[in-house]
DNA sequence: CCTTGAACCTGCGGGC
DNA sequence: TGCCCGCAGGTTCAAG
């Protein structure tokens, strides 16, 4: 599910609830997710104010006044619930935290993809799961120059460079498509035949998609919160991705001729295409 | 180093 | 109705 403009609306939904409240009570309803729970989690937690909530690719940061972080990733099918007291836990609810304001922060995750790690502050960008981490795609290390240096001689899809987290952060499978088609770029062009051109093109609009679903996430977030604190998926209305068959849009292209958006399978995922528009 | 493919796990929807 | 299949927003590891 999360890709990192839900990863992002999830922090902004987390911050104000979280910010300077201590955790009573963590619970850990299993004993891991993708790895296992860290030891001594529960007591490195209980007792600790959180000082903010953010996010480092789609990795969800808890910041501690104990010089630790608290590491949340969703995986696929993972979620946050903001509860109140006397919640009482589902299934797939692995993780909750109890804070002093009467919150119980719930994680949930059918399919455990997820992870929980707690990492020290200090040296948080040498931890193995940070250390390879490719620039923020919204930051200004992300650019065309760069991607073009970073993609040179590479011969794997772009739509596959774009996914691989050491090139660039955050992009999921959804977005992938989604900026290909944005940009006019075959998601089967080899990675490093894109032109200085087209890799500004590509940059922008990548930052544009994601933006995009961030404003949508802020919205949708007001409306979550009133109804029921779940934050963490979204309905999003994508352009090509998922529609299979439909006329591309915005493109006078004959549906007839072309068969519509297409479905490829690239490194065992699914890409979302117009042919016609994307060379 | 690169690239590919499988693995992790549960749930859902479609076809029969 | 049930069963089997393919598919799902991510990451990591092994093998070539």
């Amino acid at each position: 599910m999360p890709e990192l403009p839900e990863v992002e609306t999830v922090c902004r939904g987390l911050d104000p609830v979280m910010r300077g409240q201590k955790i009573l009570r963590a619970e850990i309803r299993r004993k891991d997710l993708r790895k296992p729970f860290p030891p001594r989690l529960k007591s490195a937690l209980e007792g600790a104010t959180i000082q903010h909530v953010s996010r480092r690719a789609k990795y969800i940061l808890i910041t501690l006044d104990t010089g630790k972080i608290l590491v949340m990733h969703l995986g696929m099918s993972g979620r946050v619930q903001i509860e109140g007291e006397g919640y009482t836990p589902k299934t797939h609810d692995h993780f909750m935290l109890h804070l002093k304001n009467k919150r119980v922060i719930v994680l949930n995750d059918a399919r455990r993809f997820g992870i929980v790690l707690l990492v020290d502050a200090a040296t948080m960008d040498d931890h193995p799961v940070f250390v390879a981490l490719g620039p923020e795609p919204l930051s200004n290390d992300f650019s065309g120059p760069y991607l073009v240096e970073r993609l040179r001689g590479k011969k794997v899809a772009i739509k596959t460079a774009l996914m691989d987290p050491r090139v660039v952060v955050g992009v999921g499978n959804i977005y992938a498509s989604e900026s290909l088609f944005l940009a006019g770029i075959s998601p089967e062009r080899e990675a490093g035949s894109i032109s200085g051109d087209r890799a500004e093109k590509l940059v922008q609009a990548i930052r544009k998609v994601l933006k995009k679903a961030i404003e949508k996430g802020g919205s949708t977030l007001k409306d979550h919160r009133q109804a029921s604190g779940e934050l963490g998926y979204f309905q999003h209305h994508f352009t090509v991705y998922d529609k299979v068959g439909e006329a591309c849009p915005g493109c006078s292209c004959d549906i007839v001729k072309t068969g519509g958006i297409r479905r490829i399978v690239q490194g065992g995922r699914s890409s979302f295409y117009c042919a016609e528009k994307q060379k």
